[in-house]
DNA sequence: CGCTAGGCTGCAACGTGTTTCAGTCTCTGG
DNA sequence: CCAGAGACTGAAACACGTTGCAGCCTAGCG
């Protein structure tokens, strides 16, 4: 049973690519307002309007529509940073400003975060390509974060996903109360640590 | 060395004991044999010769019974990794080969450690003190295989932590089929350099 | 040895993710 | 402009985690 989504097929009509807008927008907005359990997709629909059979052609579960969710937030994230350069040029400085500037992003948001990292981590092969992509947006965006020349960041790469392990690690753990902030912040620094040592 | 078992309240009777035994294990076979999905608490229950309602009363939820399975399994590894010392002196070597194994392990009963991985990064507050018990062997546990002394180990903490995040993000990246077993071995020795660094 | 409190059983019921389907609407090719 | 193909709707139904409950059983106490 071959999925058939505008990841692989590009959304035909305005109107379709309207209703995937609306939905990705309300569930984001109840994940906002309750976290995980409170995005259900009886009301996903029927807040963006849209029947329950066409939420689910959009998306084929709930883990696949929180993934679009953050994909979709990657990318205004990943645009914003660019907006907003940093100074630094130190790589692992640069990194854990900017893991700084989306932990403080996320605890603005910490239901919306949860919500989206719970699906992040609870995907399973079903979601394959989402999660690939939202991994490499990650890392394309730690590559960026760092500063580093590509060739020069190709040969850090084993750091940098384990920079990206962490961040998601530490991250849900915080969300989740299972660890502290301090915690969070002080492990992120000590994993961008790696990107500047020798390869 | 916290032998902290089930909830504050100590098993009574030998059968309560046996009960929960009974449980544990036909979890870890039902997992074993089909993952996540199937462990279906009404199965469960069955197969363990216990009503429903008493599986609940033993553990709250599906998600609690899995990291409770982790916990066991932990301890045994915990238990056969002393009884196989490490000849390697330098702590990220060592550490290296012990995550290996455990590796290795998880490779021979991949679904099991699937159900096992997905439940722990499920969990939500209600599973607090569950994963943090978990949190807290894994942490002995690698310290233990670190072979460094307390007071050394104290000072990496942060370090140790960031393995740990690496090492359950990879390995359930790999259950998950997100990411290759050359990447996951790649990050984990990238991440297991830490703990040889300057504090 | 009987009594009581609490544990255990079997079962029904509820909530939410997911599937299915018949009927209706919309878009596109001719 | 029309017909067919495919998309959308509304609603029902199924699956499985979870809860609630009435009655039985066991352990420990008097």
């Amino acid at each position: 049973m071959t999925t058939q989504h505008q990841d692989a097929a590009p959304v035909r009509t305005a109107r379709q690519r309207e209703r995937r807008r609306r939905i990705l927008d309300s569930t984001a907005q109840l994940a906002s307002a309750g976290g995980f359990d409170a995005v259900q997709m009886r009301e996903v629909a029927e807040s963006s309007q849209v029947a329950l059979g066409t939420l689910y052609r959009y998306f084929p579960s709930k883990i696949h529509l929180l993934v679009a969710v953050l994909h979709d937030q990657l990318e205004q994230l990943h645009a914003t940073l660019r907006e907003r350069p940093l100074e630094e040029h130190d790589p692992a400085d640069r990194l854990v400003r900017t893991l700084r500037r989306a932990f403080r992003a996320h605890r603005r948001d910490p239901r919306l975060a949860e919500a989206m990292m719970r699906a992040l981590l609870f995907a399973d092969r079903s979601v394959q390509r989402e999660v690939v992509a939202v991994t490499r947006l990650t890392t394309a965006l730690l590559i960026d974060a760092s500063g580093l020349p590509a060739e020069e960041a190709d040969r850090r790469l084993s750091a940098i996903r384990v920079i990206r392990h962490t961040w998601h690690s530490t991250l849900l753990s915080w969300l989740s109360g299972h660890s502290t902030l301090a915690e969070a912040q002080a492990d992120i620094e000590t994993a961008c640590g790696l990107v500047s040592r020798a390869p």
